[in-house]
DNA sequence: AGGAGATGAGAAAAGGGTTTCTCAAATTTT
DNA sequence: AAAATTTGAGAAACCCTTTTCTCATCTCCT
């Protein structure tokens, strides 16, 4: 029960002190710069690694106009989507030495100020904007701040750099899995009309069946919502006609997952009758169906370094290719 | 295709210039602090907000000795549990103009202790360690640290503050719940064996069947896997005897949703034959579950906000009550 | 030996604020 | 009218590091 007194930092003054130098030396000697003589760099960096001696980031930061701090605005509450970016984006810039501020910002325009304020006043190097889905911009301008930014898995203005899977490579594959495997009459059960990633994946679903010689219909692209009940009825409506298909690729994992119980309700056999193809990986869900679920998987943990990486080369003034940045999916095949 | 040049901010100086006065006076007029007329005042804040003046927080902070920045450090890779903390952390601090700095660190002890490094270097003012087990340290020692630290969801030392979310009075909600549905045959299919949560829940759930008048018996309590799969097993095992449960209670949502699956495989009537609760309250897995899954939340976010202020309070040097800080669960009724 | 160049290290300014003094001018008190 | 306060605002020090100068001392060359 008490509040602590925490002792206070080591400082570069301090360590000058102790090696019996100004601390203009101590610091050339830490950096490597400047000239002094081995002896004498090497005493002082003995005498900082004695006493512990780490530099005040925040000091460092103001001469140098570099806070090694980049912000991540996300609008995704639950963090589907933004938890593997996030990882990426961590993973490769900590190497870096950049810390990474998290604001969930929902869709709030006040709060998305308010976070954005916060992290322009900590001298954030740049700021990565990332949500869950790609036709929607983040409830804030960000085209105008004085500090670089790159969108990831959100909409940007065109000529901002926005890094997005490559979902029609993705539902290509998808297909052609499923037409390896032998299908010949495959559906494609997915989302919501509205939803941008509803329609590339469905014209890049058309498109394969196309190239693949199958028959191209309408009628074999379901439009529904993204939740496991929609999974079931699709089923329903698909069984309730003549011609059942004999494979299925469905718009993320959760329609598949419907459709996988849905089918095994029914008594239909998978991948034996049916095979199932999802989109996302989402673990949770795609390692729990019965069998496991085949899916895409979005590559969002490379998506997050990379959209990283591109920051990092637009704060150190590096041209950056403008535009849309499409990522590779990968097909990762389980047992459906 | 560019590496823009950015706009430098406007500092306090050139607020000053403008308005004709000292960088001293500037700063008090706009800090509401030291002595000047109300016209000088006055005329030195409109200056300020004509230029859209915003003071750099990292200058701020070199005097002020804080950076209104916590490190937020955890080990759930996957964020089940880290993400409605984080918000809640968020939440609460974002008014203080607290930002927080995310860190994923695994199970590896050296990136841990390079996050916390970097946290330290950019002067956080505090850390708070989060993670998904609550018996299971994060992978570095963080009680030496020269800031004060919280524990939310993961083991610290025993004179830390540490938040965990009252397991047991949340298992025992669970079985009044059941009992108050007239069941009487009650079982708890639950995780493995080496979890303190697990444990904890089977404690309470044996006492609450006690105090209700129940028979409690050490073959009620079923355990498992945290997995779907195991949900199922456990139901074949049940229903392989010949007194069958009237009510499960289950350690987590993933278990519920297989125990609901394969009774409802079986014709088994849920609620109508059988009533389940689950744990979590993950709403992607209770609320698609059918019928839509009871179970208890454990507030996680809430759990987050005191977790933040509590270390707010610690960063101002106000006493706060050590030791563990159990916060209640809530039952969510849902269809189950 | 005298001057040029190299060497080692410190002084000082800068970065953007906050805060404590200091001090002249205005106001009040006697 | 002279003395004591109060008021308004600036000078300067400080927070911690980096970086550019400056300068005294050595070393080397002719």
């Amino acid at each position: 029960m008490a509040g602590a007194d925490f002792a206070s930092r080591v400082t570069l003054n301090d360590v000058a002190a102790a090696a019996g130098v100004s601390i203009a030396t101590a610091s050339k000697a830490l950096n490597d710069t400047g000239r002094m003589s081995v002896e004498t760099r090497g005493r002082i960096r003995r005498v900082a690694l004695e006493m512990g001696f780490r530099p005040n980031a925040l000091a460092k930061s103001l001469t140098s106009k570099r806070s090694f701090t980049v912000g991540l605005l996300t609008n995704d509450t639950y963090g589907r989507f933004t938890l593997p970016v996030m990882a990426g984006i961590s993973e490769g810039l900590i190497d870096h030495g950049v810390s990474v501020f998290l604001c969930t910002v929902e869709d709030n325009p006040e709060l998305a100020k308010i976070h954005v304020d916060a992290m322009l006043d900590k001298q954030v190097d740049g700021i990565i904007a990332t949500g869950k889905r790609i036709d929607k911009p983040l409830p804030v301008d960000l085209s105008k701040l004085s500090v670089p930014v790159v969108y990831a898995l959100t909409a940007g203005p065109s000529d901002a750099v926005t890094l997005l899977p490559d979902d029609q490579r993705g539902a290509r594959e998808a297909v052609q899995h499923l037409v390896a495997q032998g299908r010949r009459r495959i559906v494609h059960v997915t989302g919501p009309r509205g939803f941008r990633v509803v329609q590339e994946r469905a014209d890049a679903f058309a498109e394969a069946l196309e190239r693949a010689g199958l028959p191209v219909s309408d009628a074999a692209i379901l439009r529904g919502e993204w939740s496991e009940r929609w999974g079931h009825e699709a089923v329903e409506v698909l069984w309730s006609d003549d011609a059942q298909p004999d494979g299925i690729f469905c718009g993320n994992d959760q329609i598949a997952r419907g459709v996988i119980d849905a089918l095994r309700e029914r008594g239909v056999g998978i991948p034996g009758d049916v095979s199932v193809v999802g989109f996302d990986n989402w673990e949770i869900v795609a390692e729990q169906t019965r069998p496991p679920l085949t899916t895409v998987d979005m590559n969002l943990k490379e998506l997050g370094r990379q959209a990283g990486q591109a920051l990092l080369r637009l704060v150190n003034g590096e041209t950056v290719q403008r535009g849309i940045w499409k990522l590779p999916c990968t097909l990762v095949v389980r047992g459906s």
